[in-house]
RNA sequence: GGCGACGUGGCCGAAUGGUUAGGCAUGGGCCUGCAAAGCCCCGUAACCGGGUUCGAUUCCCGGCGUCGCCUCCA
């Protein structure tokens, strides 16, 4: 049985979805290249994937892509391009990155741009169903309508409140009746993409396309749902706050995510730009030794960026290949159990050292953890 | 620069319009051959200036200073 943290219930608990896991995490804006903490985050959930598929699953994930959003449109301002052009060179640029790096192709990645009716239409299911205001051109969600927010976070109000203001959450807007309440809808500036809707001309709000593509792609209650840990507020909370307001259903019956890497003491983020490239690393080094220095880490737990990694799992790597010994499938076992507590891939990899240098062949427990041995 | 939080005895850290937690360290004592540990005892502090008040550390205004955030991004 595998066992799985839970951020809404803060403990390590059972994770028992039926045959068919439905999976959502929440992907990347494309408007910069993929660093390591993308690439942390979503070989993270490719592990889980690779698990829950040796263990008989069929996996349904979706990861989206945000090609409607501020900060894409700053930067193709600032590049002096469309935002969509923007939006799909760097969109490939990751999927290539995500191919190299051999994470499993998604069941579905929608883009942002491809949900607007969607969105359309989950709006106005909010809208009908009590939990949202329109004020001045924009369309809010009423958090006091639900009494439930806050809880996969467990802030505070007064917590989130100064967090959303941290945050750049505008919670001064006058338009708004209670600080934490956010946008669903909102006008567009001049030169940024606009839809017409019933309530006013505008565009979506930061949360509520994964709401609406969760709905259409995997339906209204999905077994599983991640992202990096600095989405759980205001992100995480606000999607499953409108989720089920719009549908009466649990929206996520799991929750998880993925602890942030840091660099020179901090995490690593575009806003400081301590970032170290996927595509540039790609051009030295196998991508095995960059899943391999990424998953010696425990998913749950942030960790700082060290360049001593590629030497130490080139070692690695070389190491892997030498066995030849047949393991009659007990290593791959301690894997497996590895994995089922709480993915934990340090103690996984730990195994594969030892038995590989008694000189067993770990092939299959490697493909276990997405590396390859065999080219 | 903008937004926010905060400036309490050597340090940390609460509460509070008056009688002024607590913890740690220091110092003194008990104990011990010595030391350590343990135990006991000891502290009137509120960044500066002004205001409200019978009375302010606490409320209000101004200044100075410290911290956080200012593209929440995976």
């Amino acid at each position: 049985m595998m066992r799985l943290y839970d951020t809404a219930k803060q403990s390590v608990v059972p994770f028992e979805p039926g045959p068919t896991v439905l999976m959502y995490t929440c992907g990347i804006t494309p408007y910069d290249a993929t660093h390591l903490g993308h690439a942390f985050t979503f070989i993270s959930y490719d592990i889980l994937i690779r698990r829950l598929i040796d263990m008989g699953h069929q996996v349904k994930c979706v990861r989206n892509v945000t090609d409607v959003d501020d900060p894409l449109f700053a930067k193709a301002r600032e590049l002096g391009v469309h935002y969509l052009d923007l939006a799909a060179g760097e969109e490939a640029r990751f999927t290539a990155d995500m191919e190299a790096l051999e994470v499993l192709p998604m069941y579905s990645t929608p883009r942002a741009s491809s949900a607007i009716s969607d969105i359309r239409g989950f709006i106005g299911l909010v809208i009908d169903k009590g939990f949202a205001y329109q004020s001045g051109g924009s369309v809010y969600f009423d958090v006091t309508k639900s009494p439930t927010f806050g809880e996969i976070s467990h802030y505070s109000n007064e917590t989130m409140i100064a967090l959303a203001r941290e945050r750049g959450g505008n919670i001064e807007d006058p338009h708004k009746r209670h600080p934490l309440d956010f946008v669903l809808w909102h006008p567009s500036a001049a030169d940024e993409p606009s839809w017409d809707t019933m309530w006013g001309a505008g565009r979506p709000g930061w949360h509520i396309e994964c709401s609406a593509l969760a709905l259409r792609e995997l339906g209204t209650t999905i077994d599983l749902h991640g992202g990096g840990s600095d989405l759980i507020f205001p992100h995480h909370e606000c999607e499953r706050a409108q989720s089920e307001a719009a549908t009466g259903e649990v929206f996520v019956k799991h929750w998880m995510h993925v602890a942030m890497v840091s660099m020179d003491g901090h995490k690593m983020s575009k806003s400081r730009g301590n970032l170290v490239f996927v595509d540039k690393l790609r051009t030295q080094f196998d991508p095995r030794v960059i899943r391999l220095g990424l998953i010696e880490h425990h998913y749950r737990f942030e960790w700082e960026w060290d360049a001593q990694m590629f030497a130490r799992n080139v070692d690695r790597l070389a190491n892997w290949g030498t066995g030849t010994k047949n393991d009659d499938g007990q290593l791959l076992n301690q894997v497996r159990d590895a994995l089922d507590d709480d993915l934990d891939t340090p103690r996984a990899i730990a195994h594969i050292d030892k038995a590989a240098k008694t000189g067993v062949n770990v092939t299959d427990a490697a493909r276990l953890l997405g590396i390859e041995l065999k080219r």
